[in-house]
DNA sequence: GTCTATACCCGGATAGAC
DNA sequence: GTCTATCCGGGTATAGAC
């Protein structure tokens, strides 16, 4: 019935059935079945399993939900490098913890980093996201640089573009990893075999 | 003056100033820009200088718009399969004739190739173009099993997680490449290498 | 906290004059 | 072919009863 799945959240015994963390996660995934745009208000209530009105009484509106879900996957991301592995010892070394690290946090918070990687920069809440996206990656742009300047990759490799395609190889999991399918350390074992050794034998 | 903006068409000596490709292309490079739908008709008919209503005399919709944009990256697309370093030789070799040619379809049709790999499928047009991008994969998908048969790939190597890594390589293109940036043949180089060695030396 | 009802706006699309 | 004016649906967000 309606109201089973209207309060499945207190049923669950959740004291508080509609947190905001709980409700971003709802519209995350929403937001990435459709895009944000064709996501409606609407959409995202009946997924909650409550009216818009209601709805608008737990978040402040739809960008709010964005920011939220942005947030969470730029945390994620940063948090890799202030690890000791992202930190110490010789740049491919690193280089390559950040690579691995990066699809495991891609996978596990797989709904909010799909929605930080499509962003068009439409509003001011997008376009600080984005900011934040490439700092990140000129961290990883300026760790290729300098692995190849110790020699420790290919000397033919042009460090901007190789940057952007081990960004591009590892963002674009995205597309169509879904947990449980592929055991994530085979998955974190592929990526970086496949960027660091290529696919030839 | 405005009038100068909107006839810059026929000043430019175009006997058929609004064409369908010609607002095609204005229609994609918006859709990238703002996202589909963040992009509305008013935009578009602003682009190409002329009022909505007027922009309406010369095609039937949005989504008409989208369809001969997205026909347009899928021809470019599936030209490729066609050509004979694509149908005769070892695997690996077609394999790699297909990444290189893939790079330069990106590039030379960016906009159109773009607004493909951004679909959602909200509508049976999205779907549509999507089915058909799905057997472009399948097909790549089908060289890489079958270099990996012939045993021209490292052996640990997943099929099928290796051709999805090989495409979001190629498909990255689009986030970051703009012509005239980077000459093309050194980036088709730069995919080529970075795809089949490794990055490191 | 949740609901119904509604304000308000904007987008796609059309009518009809010029 | 282009314009102004308009229709209509659907979107975000709010008011106010329960």
């Amino acid at each position: 019935m309606a109201s089973d799945a209207r309060r499945a959240g207190r049923r669950s015994g959740n004291p508080e059935p509609y947190t905001l963390a709980s409700l971003v996660e709802v519209a995350a995934r929403a937001f990435n079945e459709r895009g944000y745009d064709a996501t409606s208000m609407e959409d995202l209530s009946r997924a909650a399993g409550i009216t818009k009105s209601s709805f608008y009484h737990h978040v402040a509106g739809k960008e709010a939900l964005l920011r939220a879900a942005l947030d969470r996957a730029l945390d994620g991301l940063f948090g890799i490098l202030g690890e000791p592995g992202a930190v110490d010892g010789e740049p491919l070394e690193r280089l390559r913890h950040i690579v691995r690290r990066q699809v495991e946090v891609l996978a596990t918070e797989l709904p909010y980093v799909t929605l930080l990687l499509r962003l068009r920069g439409n509003t001011e809440t997008e376009r600080w996201a984005l900011a934040r996206r490439r700092e990140f990656d000129q961290a990883v742009a300026g760790l290729v640089a300098a692995a190849v300047d110790a020699g420790a990759v290919r000397p033919d490799v042009h460090p901007v573009v190789a940057a952007r395609l081990l960004s591009g190889t590892v963002n674009s999991l995205i597309e169509w990893y879904r947990p449980g399918r592929v055991p994530l350390a085979d998955l974190v074992d592929a990526v970086d075999r496949q960027v660091f050794e290529g696919l030839r034998r």
